[in-house]
DNA sequence: ATTTTTAAAAATAACGAGATTTTTCATTTT
DNA sequence: AAAATGAAAAATCTCGTTATTTTTAAAAAT
């Protein structure tokens, strides 16, 4: 495992995180790319060798993963990275497209201007780089992903529930690591780019209904892909 | 404080619980009672002494109450139980009228001989509850609100998904906080009766869209209840 | 009088060793 | 050969102390 790191290496000049936030974000981000993967189990004591640190902090930072689900944990059994299936991705996905069209709703009836230079300003990032891109360039993924997903949290930051704000935030993050997981060559997948723009058009027009419609198609699209993709996966895991 | 026991008088005769879990029992349900105040400092010393354990048994305990929003932490300046506003019970009703509604539909549309029958299992309990207490008896309203619990969790017992199904529960748990906490003479609410009736005659009839509707509204009102109660609390406190 | 500085107190966070439980694996029994 | 037993190893869970940070409160300066 290469994502093990001194916790020296992870707070070096002494940042004003403590040390269970510096291992718990470690820890986050190798789940979340799968460098940990799905299932495996996530031993306190070697964790706490690899990075440096005493056995409570540890288990604190993996309790902590326990919020967004990203490990779970049984009785006297210790730690584990969450599971991955199929199934787990079609809850996921139902999920995200239902919380990101109600949120995309209430940003459309109640988002003031701010709301809406903002989240143009965030259109203009991703279509940006989407048309640059034109589908093919394997670099710059980690670019886009990071404006695909300030596209989407500005779509719907005129939602005010924290809850599904929230919930929609983890939602989100296990679809991203399903795809980390899932799909290795990592290109701008099908035609998102004029997804967005449509989707884009309709909120400025202000038309709730529409947006909710495309939003939840859009987030459907990607079930197919991992579908495919872990199938094809757990093939190659059986024949070893 | 009384919620507070030696850890010997949570866990008696040595059950399978490990400390943690026992001492996580403990303050999860001192914080749902309301015994443990909204907002209120949870102190990890304090209580170390009290529940006889160690710092970092209680830490972890307080860790595990950030999944369920029961308890909130920020850097270097320990735990909290969760606050409350007329606002975060808005948002929870909201999230949880939209994700029971959508459960119920699952539940109608591919539920089996099973749910069915579990379902009128648990209606018949609640009605004979209901029917008995006429609305004033201030006793077994304990018992009443574990019925009404297994009722709504019967009707959507059908769906399958662990997502939603583990966010509703959740959402269902901040909601019994909320009435212990706001109002202290528990009788049964309104006429709450009837609604259920209602609901069950649209889940039985397979009537998907009624279910929804009526379950939405029968969540929606507890708002102005809580909100009244909530408010006058405020007027108080601040009278002092 | 208000603000800033400084020191003491209190609380959080971190550690690592020890107690308990689960897992592993070789041995014995069916 | 398969299942049951039991001892050794490994891992989890637990604890109390120590280090670090924040808070409080008093004293000094503006």
């Amino acid at each position: 495992m290469t994502f093990l790191k001194n916790i020296n290496d992870i707070a070096p000049e002494s940042t004003g995180r403590t040390a269970i936030e510096s291992v718990y974000e470690a820890l986050r981000q190798a789940i979340l790319t799968g460098e940990i993967a799905p299932g495996v189990r996530m031993r306190v004591e070697e964790l706490r060798k690899k990075f440096g640190v005493g056995a409570s902090t540890v288990r604190e930072a993996l309790s902590r993963l326990l919020v967004e689900n990203l490990v779970t944990t049984e009785g006297q059994r210790g730690f584990r990275a969450a599971s991955v299936s199929v199934e787990d991705f079609q809850h996921i996905v139902e999920m995200r497209a239902m919380l990101e069209a109600r949120a995309v709703r209430e940003s459309i009836m109640k988002g003031d201007d701010d709301w809406e230079s903002a989240f143009v300003a965030a259109h203009h990032n991703l279509a940006k780089i989407e048309n640059e891109m034109g589908g093919r360039e394997h670099q710059s993924v980690a670019e886009w992903e990071k404006r695909n997903r300030a596209f989407h949290n500005a779509m719907i930051g005129g939602c005010t529930n924290e809850w599904l704000l929230n919930f929609r935030e983890i939602l989100y993050n296990h679809s991203v690591r399903y795809l980390q997981i899932a799909v290795t060559d990592r290109t701008i997948p099908r035609d998102v780019r004029s997804e967005h723009q449509a989707i884009f058009d309709a909120v400025i027009a202000r038309d709730a209904a529409l947006a909710e419609k495309l939003t939840i198609e859009h987030i459907y699209r990607s079930v197919p892909v991992i579908e495919a993709r872990l199938n094809a996966r757990a093939i190659q895991v059986a024949e070893g």
